[in-house]
DNA sequence: AGCCTTCCTGACCATTCGGTCAAGAATTTT
DNA sequence: AAAATTCTTGACCGAATGGTCAGGAAGGCT
């Protein structure tokens, strides 16, 4: 019988099979959003049959949710990892970097979460009320902490929150635009971003 | 004849019934990008039979070109706008608010817009590498001549416009998750986005 | 009024889509 | 090797989708 998700005791074929349907369902997903991408792009994509797709997984939805329940986890591990330090405006920067890396590294996960938000987030809008507002809640009181310690400059720390997620994401959902603004790839691409947003953020942040 | 796009020498009913299924068309199509969008969602939204909307419009890529069409035009007008003046920081900024103002006053077109270059801009990838850099390039230098003169703190023009579109349209395009995170609507949201982006970006730009 | 043009729609069509199924191929187990 | 299990696919199905068309309804003009 048809196994699907878990990653556990499975066999070889399995294992490699879900991967590869995976990968090239986030390829598709990634750049057409749910409602606009179809079983059989993700098919092609991963070189199997239509009915070999579906012996994996129990439809569409399933491979989507899948590929969004992994990406909620990685989505929140960065900022779970800002704490307390005596160098916040370091401790944020290193947020920030960590975020643009991510954009770098993965840029197709960031880009089905923002098909995903974009469309009214109807398959993850509870873990948006839920789970990430909770650790939003719980860092934007860090952060005040820190200016209520007048070691950063006041500011709101939810709106400076959206700012790091809108910049460094940026580079990932928008890459299409970035390039064609700045012509062909260069290598130094990231490297100019990051020492952007390094002096922005220092300067937005310095007390 | 059916007739379309035009909004020249109409009819009184043609110039209603365009822009009625422009509204609901726009409605659909920022929310489920053009391939997960249907001519029936757009005839329903604009309590329009299909065949009807099929009388005003050549088919669903027209109706989605004119919107794209009009969208362009209005999102490279508050760029060209920014112009040389004595205090640069005070001109930025205020470029800074309008893009925000238009996040408010025109989410649909800005999701719109965000959903076209997720999916890669096949439509408009001419207007990104053609008018869009131009424009762009000729501010970047504009913000460059500002940075040699000593007015603002040395950075990267491109960046910083980057930095710009993307937290401005954050408030727009992530409008789900903003309001997850940060609870229901209230009326002052953009007020404090506001606030914020301009404390961020004094504090960038000061030389 | 009567005539002409514009406007509107039910019925229809070809294609695509998500998904099923029976039967055969490959692999693993004994 | 034989048996049992897992894997794969061509053919198919019902629903949805983009689009057409003939003919009728409504509006404008004299």
């Amino acid at each position: 019988m048809a196994r699907a998700a878990g990653t556990k005791g499975q066999t070889r074929i399995q294992r490699e099979k879900t991967e590869q349907i995976l990968n090239a369902a986030l390829n598709v997903f990634s750049t057409y959003g749910f409602r606009g991408s179809t079983i059989d792009q993700i098919a092609i994509e991963a070189g199997l049959s239509k009915p070999n797709i579906l012996y994996y997984f129990d439809g569409k939805d399933t491979i989507h949710g899948v590929l969004l329940a992994r990406l909620l986890e990685s989505w929140l591990e960065p900022l779970e990892h800002m704490q307390d330090s005596d160098d916040p405006i370091s401790e944020i920067c290193a947020y920030v970097t960590r975020k643009l890396e991510m954009a770098r590294d993965f840029p197709r996960e960031s880009r089905l979460f923002a098909n995903e938000i974009l469309q009214g987030a109807p398959h993850i809008i509870d873990d948006l009320t839920g789970p990430l507002r909770a650790l939003t809640q719980h860092k934007a009181e860090l952060i005040q902490s820190w200016i209520t310690a007048g070691k950063i400059a006041p500011l709101d720390p939810h709106h400076l929150i959206f700012s790091i997620w809108s910049t460094t994401q940026h580079y990932a959902d928008f890459d299409v635009q970035v390039n064609a603004v700045l012509g062909p790839q260069s290598s130094d691409r990231f490297e100019n971003a990051a020492a952007h947003l390094d002096h922005m953020f220092r300067a937005t942040l310095k007390p």
